[in-house]
DNA sequence: CTTGCATGTGCAT
DNA sequence: TGCACCTGCAAGT
């Protein structure tokens, strides 16, 4: 489930296994072997999240950088034989973190890390984040918020659960261009993200129906999530809206599904 | 068991 | 606009 709040408890998990630490790096997979290689039997410095990238430092200026993808994962677990597709393995004697299916996994140097975390937007999990940095962008542009909160280079960690909760949750039109949004409308949605994103770290998964809806059920409901409401609008098309029952909406937009409600959703 | 779809991105067309 | 990447889950057979 890789949208920000995923990698940075990736982050938090691999720092507190392998800080300080010297690591066993290998590929099973053969794909990374040499890098691999350089790594492996080095120190850890530590782990870290910037939006949808990870990095991960090692000494005498390595870092491994990662970006899950759609449908990349790295987890942790004891020690075993690699099972299936593991690019790249960092272990101790006491734990393994498997990365399979990433998009990008190379090693770069601390100027290329910085490169890339300059290509991104403010991240709501970061505390030094500063939203005004997005908001030079959003209100010079004529596309839509929607298509806005998507852009990595304008905010980032942000993902298609995210952006579809946080707009219903601010009673955001989605189409609304980003010149034609009220600097009030950016504060909330950034103030929002800032709030349920580090929320979203600790539990694991996005939650973002407020107390007040946690008893709606309005119709459905064997959606999948384990018992109870979590969401108020991804991928519930067709459904009704937690809070007004209209049926909740859906749009492809550039490639990727939009879910909102049109009656609860007006605001600009 | 098989099939389809997905929380992402970049490149080809 | 379409697809490659190639994992994991849920739903269907």
């Amino acid at each position: 489930m890789p949208e920000g709040h995923t990698l940075h408890r990736l982050a938090l998990d691999l720092d507190a296994v392998f800080a300080g630490r010297r690591v066993t790096v290998s590929s099973p997979q053969g794909r990374m072997t040499d890098s691999a290689a350089l790594l492996d039997r080095r120190r850890l410095v530590d782990a870290s999240a910037h939006g949808k990238h990870l990095f991960v430092e090692f000494d005498r200026d390595l870092w491994l950088h990662v970006h899950l993808g759609l449908i990349g994962t790295m987890r942790l677990a004891e020690p075993a034989p690699p099972r299936g597709q593991v690019r790249l393995r960092l272990a101790t004697s006491e734990v393994a973190a498997d990365l399979r299916g990433p998009q990008v996994c190379e090693l770069v140097d601390e100027s290329g890390a910085a490169s890339v975390m300059a290509r991104l937007g403010p991240d709501p999990i970061r505390p030094d984040a500063d939203p005004d940095l997005a908001w030079r962008r959003i209100s010079r542009s004529g596309r839509s918020i929607a298509a806005l909160l998507m852009d990595q280079a304008v905010l980032s960690g942000v993902g298609n659960v995210y952006r579809a909760e946080v707009l219903f949750r601010n009673r955001i039109q989605p189409h609304r261009p980003g010149n034609q949004l009220r600097r009030r409308s950016w504060l909330a949605i950034w103030t929002d993200l800032v709030e349920l994103m580090p929320r979203g770290v600790v539990d694991r998964v996005i939650k973002t129906v407020r107390t007040e809806h946690l008893g709606v059920v309005l119709g459905d409901d064997h959606e999948g999530n384990g018992g109870g409401a979590q969401i108020y609008v991804y991928r519930r098309q067709g459904r009704p809206c937690r809070v007004c029952g209209s049926r909740i909406r859906t749009e492809l937009v550039a490639g990727r599904n939009l879910f909102w409600c049109g009656n609860c959703q007006r605001r600009g």
